[in-house]
RNA sequence: GGCCCGUUCGUCUAGGGGUCUAGGACAUCUGCCUUUCACGCAGGAAACACGGGUUCGAUUCCCGUACGGGCUACCA
């Protein structure tokens, strides 16, 4: 029978999720997906001290809004702690795990002293028969001190000179001297197991097939693959799969929450607030991405499809997702790019869909019914190919709302001549005449009115612009003033015409 | 410091011993379109980190060096 494919992203609530996160949780997502199988969230919240209040419900809205929904409820560690105390102990019977009842004070010196010497402390083979712990108490000894309920961990007993191998699928054979893994602690004196002892457990209980996770974890891989062997797991054992980082636009390092508030973009899927300190922190969703694109733009980081395409959906990227086209270095991430993502899905969205949203943010300005569902259908038509989010709209297009009271002077000092006046006249004239009042007549009846009064359009077209709109740029001037319809248009032209003429009263 | 992992245009990346005159995308520049801005179209500039091998041939394989990153907690 062939397992299916089950994976789980497993965040400890510790804060925000950021992107890298986010990306971890897609790409496993994806594989699952892919495959059939499962995607399960699981939270690690075995550090009681970095636990932070509401970060869980956070990263379940996170992943949420970025249609990554998980298969099941998700799954909370410390909700059976039994179970990792019973390997635990089962780890110790079987010789595989000790007790170790040095104090994290005493650690401390240790490692003081090694750096004094100019050598680095470890608890491992070479150090843990000099310790106090099971290996060097007596069998009395040990306890005792459990018996006092003297505070004592458990560690992994890493055996000496082995050679450790497994299959990275990203990349590929990894093998490692068990000599350098350290006795890494499995439960702590508090009692919770460590993530090593508690992924492990979790991830054989649950069937994970595939664990996807961050690069930081992939010294501490062959003591996973150890615990495995100990418990007596290794037939089942996940395959690994070690993603590279994201780091930072500018610069060195991995990104940090600190790197979008200095250059001004998001790091976090959906605002955070820090319970504790009140810092906020705004999210892509806010700053107006889609989550279509944010998550198109977090696949492509790192991974590729092998085409050229480069705008996918979930659906599509679920198709196309393999694990042997995920990059091995570490991707920068590019505000610019994830720009360019949100303009590409801005302009797949239907035109009815933005002019709903554009709606009701002019009726929040403006007030109710100011204007009808078809001129803002016919704005957004002309504002959306030059805009990468939907923001922008009311924005950069408030010439469309708002009668214009400025008018750019610096286009009017350039370009004015003395006697436009009468062509705009004629103009008037010949626009109140025009009875199919769109966008090509309008278009001819201004080329000919020029024509008439021997001007040649290209002097007089951006005047006619700055009349109506006051701005010397915008979207296109015809099919604009279509929009507008005749009556709004002269309206606009003769105040335009009463501010010029105010203006050049000197110079006729 | 030690141990791991990585290194193709500014960025994301394709490719992978000869087809590489190294391809695409973002950004940038030029031109076309246009009154403008944007879109669009056409074009330009722009990269195999370095040094040794292996080979008839290396960007591609191996080894070093440099650089970058990760780990080095009773954090995940």
């Amino acid at each position: 029978m062939t397992t299916s494919v089950r994976t789980r992203f497993a965040p400890s609530p510790t804060g925000p999720l950021h992107i890298g996160g986010v990306r971890t949780a897609l790409y496993a997502y994806l594989f699952a997906r892919k495959h059939g199988g499962e995607f399960l969230l699981r939270i690690e919240d075995t550090d009681r001290k970095r636990f932070v209040e509401g970060a869980e419900d956070y990263i379940v809205e996170s992943l949420k809004w970025c249609g990554i929904q998980p298969d099941k409820p998700s799954a909370r560690q410390s909700d059976d702690l039994a179970i990792y105390r019973r390997e635990a102990e089962r780890l110790v019977t079987e010789g595989n795990a000790y007790l170790a009842f040095d104090t994290p004070g005493e650690l401390e010196a240790v490692r003081l002293e090694a750096t004094a010497a100019g050598e680095t402390f470890t608890y491992d083979h070479s150090t843990r028969m000099k310790l106090s712990n099971s290996l060097t108490l007596s069998a009395d000894e040990v306890k005792n001190k459990v018996r006092s309920g003297d505070p004592c961990v458990v560690r992994l007993k890493v055996p000496a000179g082995q050679e450790i191998r497994f299959t990275d699928l990203v990349r590929q054979e990894v093998s490692v001297l068990s000599d350098r893994v350290d006795d890494k602690v499995l439960l702590k004196s508090d009692g919770m197991p460590t993530y090593h002892l508690a992924h492990v457990i979790d991830d054989h209980l649950s069937g994970i097939t595939h664990v996807i996770r961050g690069e930081e974890w992939l010294p501490s891989a062959p003591a996973h693959v150890l615990l495995y062997r100990f418990l007596g797991w290794e037939d089942q054992m996940p395959e690994f799969a070690h993603l590279p980082l994201i780091l930072k636009p500018d610069g060195k390092g991995k990104l940090s929450k600190r790197d979008g508030d200095r250059m001004g973009f998001p790091v976090f899927p959906i605002r955070w607030k820090d319970p504790q300190t009140s810092e906020k922190f705004e999210g892509f969703r806010e700053a107006g991405y889609y989550p279509e694109s944010f998550i198109n733009m977090l696949a492509l980081l790192g991974w590729n499809p092998g085409t050229d395409q480069e705008v996918f959906t979930m659906e599509e990227l679920i198709g196309a997702f393999s694990v042997n086209h995920i990059h091995k270095a570490p991707a920068r991430f590019d505000p610019d790019k994830a720009r360019w993502f949100n303009a590409q899905w801005l302009q797949r969205r239907p035109d009815h869909d933005l002019a709903e949203r554009l709606g009701a943010t002019l009726e929040k300005k403006y007030g109710m019914d100011s204007f009808t569902p078809e001129f803002i259908l016919g704005c957004v038509r002309l504002l959306k190919p030059r805009v990468q989010f939907e923001y922008e709209m009311p924005v950069t297009g408030s010439y469309l709302f708002e009668h214009p009271v400025h008018f750019d002077d610096k286009v009017l000092d350039k370009k004015w001549k003395a006697g436009f006046q009468p062509f705009f006249e004629s103009l008037v004239g010949a626009f109140n005449k025009t009875e199919t009042f769109n966008a090509s007549s309008l278009e001819e009846v201004f080329r000919a009115t020029a024509e008439s009064h021997e001007l040649k359009p290209g002097k007089v077209l951006q005047l006619l612009r700055v009349l109506v709109t006051g701005e010397s740029g915008g979207v296109d001037l015809f099919p604009m003033l279509e929009l507008f319809g005749k009556e709004k248009t002269l309206k606009r032209l003769a105040n335009g015409l009463a501010y010029v003429s105010a203006k050049f009263v000197d110079h006729g």
